[in-house]
DNA sequence: CAACAGAATTTTGTTGACATTCTACAATCA
DNA sequence: TGATTGTAGAATGTCAACAAAATTCTGTTG
């Protein structure tokens, strides 16, 4: 005999989410959307106000974004959101390229037929949000396109450091792709990565995805 | 005008470090010493006791370790110091080799002669300490090499992430370098990285400190 | 009016206690 | 005997209150 499955599913939601977690996902969502401007402080007592807990998963929360270089702690002054320099952001573009070269050949050499198409659907509708100039359809796509290829890698540290290292860099809330003109030669790149994927050419998708991501520092550097 | 020396230094130093940070300290040692072994339960309670504090600081230490992967929170069960499967470790040295070859780039590029005669010391004691067949003494100055290295390298993400990745891999508690017969060969490699590096050819010390990554995760599968 | 000293307020650091959940073991029953 | 249930102890999750530090405000003084 089985308990009803909702039910189930219902009781261990609630049992396995600890306040912390909550309070955590929610705190980079802020920061993330820029509810939270670089630079801000974040206000203890009044985030546990608003969120209805106490002091104590906040603080624990915050300890979490710390280390993952969302934010910086100054002793007896707080939290505040982390403001990142050009020359942060540069790096961060380039360890990314490693640790994307790393995935898209893990991927290529380990993907399925099933993946490669889910990969084509993502490139053919970035390629109908940059025809219809709609950056902020393609802003979306992409970051759901290299998520989706760092989830194909299989879990592992690359994995979770990509999209931790996406989250630092999304801190400068600089959209770099704007119009057409950058959009374009942006998924040309897309193409060439996931045809190397698709062939299994390993090597070739490791070069496609690091040269994809420091083709988008250069087009950072452009756009100053 | 500017305040005395020791009086500033006095002042930094009643300007009470949280006790966090000692506690976060105190764990990682504890950790990386395997004096908590791999699988092993921190008790918030006992360590607490233990360090004369209450449990809140220890709480948020762990939280703080468990995103630099050095130990895993179970809901309800408590932190656990993490246990590395071999997939794990070896993924980690694939994605150290990366950074590591980032970092002795940049070192090639920046590095002041200062520096260059410091990292040649280091391969000529670590030379020492491979004739005399000193494990021991070999194995501490190899980590202390590769931190100068990342220090040489300039604060930023690539260091914090290469020195976090070798906490990670220290994990394990496997001394993949004992006997003559691998000392010998990794310090040639560290010779090869600082000659790179002596010369300012980036590419080659991003090549050689790779690739001495590389043969370091030969040498632990070779040891299994 | 500017600069400074000091009180008042706010905010963080830390603690101990309570609530909930898990674990271990003993008691019960087939 | 073996499996199951119930219970006691211990551990984690959460909270509210106190202590210490930083910030802000204010009144005074030159």
């Amino acid at each position: 005999m089985a308990v009803r499955r909702d039910l189930r599913e219902s009781f261990e939601r609630r049992r396995q989410r600890p306040l912390v977690h909550e309070v955590r996902d929610e705190l980079e969502r802020m920061i993330l959307a820029g509810e939270a401007p670089a630079g801000a402080r974040l206000n203890e007592h009044s985030l546990a106000a608003q969120m209805g807990v106490s002091r104590a998963p906040v603080r624990e929360a915050a300890r979490s974004l710390e280390r993952e270089g969302l934010v910086r702690t100054v002793t007896n002054q707080g939290v505040f959101v982390r403001e990142l320099s050009l020359d942060d952001a540069l790096e961060l573009y380039e360890l990314r390229a490693l640790i994307a070269g790393h995935l898209c050949a893990r991927v290529a050499e380990t993907a399925t037929a099933e993946t490669k198409s889910e990969l084509r659907a993502f490139v053919a509708r970035m390629q109908d949000a940059a025809d219809a100039n709609d950056g902020d359809t393609y802003f979306a796509e992409n970051i759901a396109f290299h998520d989706r290829i760092a989830e194909a890698a299989g879990p592992g540290r690359a994995r979770t450091l990509y999209v931790a290292l996406g989250k630092e860099v999304r801190l400068m809330r600089l959209r770099v792709l704007s119009g057409k003109a950058s959009l374009a030669p942006s998924n040309r790149e897309h193409t060439e990565i996931v045809a190397a994927i698709a062939r299994g050419d390993a090597d070739a998708a490791r070069r496609a995805g690091a040269d994809h991501h420091l083709n988008g520092k250069k087009r950072l550097l452009e756009t100053l």
